[in-house]
DNA sequence: ACCATGACGTTTC
DNA sequence: CGAAACGCCATGG
């Protein structure tokens, strides 16, 4: 099993500020797999076991909604984690998304 | 090797 | 605007 690719993942998700949020394409792109924001969010899947424990609560999809709070258990867990760090969050969804989003591409620059 | 699944994303209707 | 169809790709059965 090839872990780096989680390694990675995680990686970036540790260095997401407190109260700014990016998208699993996001750090698909930094990654170099553009293509592959199915996988990221497939990581996060794993992230639970990860440490130190992954933020994924800062990481949603493109439109900023908290598509995986279903795996969060307590279904409000998510959204109340980001309300906790500044981040307004309606139906599920997280308002002034362009400004909070933080790219990985362009904050750390690229990996490679 | 084939099929099903998925915390995605874009396009199309 | 919401739903569906694709595309994409790693993992597991």
């Amino acid at each position: 099993m090839e872990e780096n690719f989680f390694e990675k993942v995680y990686g970036v998700c540790r260095q997401i500020p407190v109260g700014r949020v990016t998208s699993y394409g996001a750090i698909a792109k930094y990654l170099g797999a553009a293509r592959s924001a199915r996988m990221v969010g497939w990581a996060m899947n794993t992230s639970h076991v990860a440490d130190p424990p992954v933020p994924a609560h800062r990481v949603v999809n493109r439109k900023g909604i908290l598509s995986g709070k279903n795996h969060f258990g307590e279904l409000n867990l998510m959204q109340q984690l980001l309300e906790s760090e500044g981040i307004e969050v309606v139906e599920d969804q997280i308002q002034n998304f362009e400004e909070l989003f933080w790219n990985p591409s362009e904050e750390l620059g690229n990996i490679k």
